[in-house]
DNA sequence: GCGACAG
DNA sequence: ATCTTGTCGC
């Protein structure tokens, strides 16, 4: 009943990520990695209309395989802690238009690196039981200790004595990532993951290609 | 009660 | 997220 909807009020969304949080998998559950996808989201029209874009690229060469656009009206407010209410609608348009869906996804944003440990990422990994991983480029919860400033340098992020992902440097010198888990994957693999989708930039190349998409 | 707070 | 040009630095 309260899992069939998106258009929740904000209690029972809070209610539903404390019912499915149970459902993520942190161990690595996926034959082989081919395609994997960047999604992006973004606002037009004063934040009335929301706009979401997937692009899929071939791993590990991270050429570009295939994309979909999908634009919905927003239905649902930004709340820290509740942003797969106001995202994921649009994401799952998308998915709908691929030709084949991907192997993984990385998403803008946290994984189980959450209050309820169930941000976007477990979230839409868990819905389409298709592997997730968390990017973010703020922190929504947790401590950590200083990040080595090298490339591949990464703490913990803790919260109440648990590791609950990664704060992980993808270029030296510049702003670290918030990795966390989303779906049947785990941190160790997240954090290689990432690693190989970074070559030369602090943003995975598949989120890049996906927010190139939604501009224009 | 006072901050913090993914995009 | 979004509104927006030039500017500092590797």
């Amino acid at each position: 009943m309260l899992s069939h909807g998106w258009n929740l009020s904000p209690t029972e969304a809070v209610a539903l990520q404390n019912s499915l949080r149970r459902q993520v998998v942190g161990r690595n559950c996926y034959a082989e990695l081919q395609r994997i996808a960047g999604v992006d989201v973004g606002f037009e029209a004063h934040g009335s209309i929301t706009r979401a874009a997937i692009v899929v690229l071939s791993y590990p060469q991270l050429q570009p395989l295939e994309q979909a656009i999908a634009r919905l009206p927003t239905s649902f407010p930004y709340i820290p802690g509740l942003l797969s209410f106001r995202e994921v609608p649009a994401i799952l348009q998308a998915l709908s238009k691929l030709q084949q869906p991907p192997d993984i996804f990385l998403c803008d944003g946290q994984g189980i690196a959450h209050p309820r440990r169930f941000g976007l990422a477990c979230h839409l990994g868990v819905y389409t039981d298709i592997p997730s991983v968390g990017v973010a480029k703020t922190r929504l919860i947790g401590s950590h200790a200083t990040v080595p400033a090298e490339k591949g340098g990464w703490v913990p992020l803790i919260d109440k004595d648990e590791t609950i992902g990664a704060v992980l440097r993808t270029r030296s010198g510049v702003k670290p990532l918030y990795i966390s888990i989303g779906h049947k994957i785990s941190l160790e693999r997240s954090i290689e993951l990432v690693l190989a989708c970074t070559p030369r930039y602090k943003l995975p190349e598949t989120t890049r290609a996906a927010h190139r998409l939604a501009s224009g």
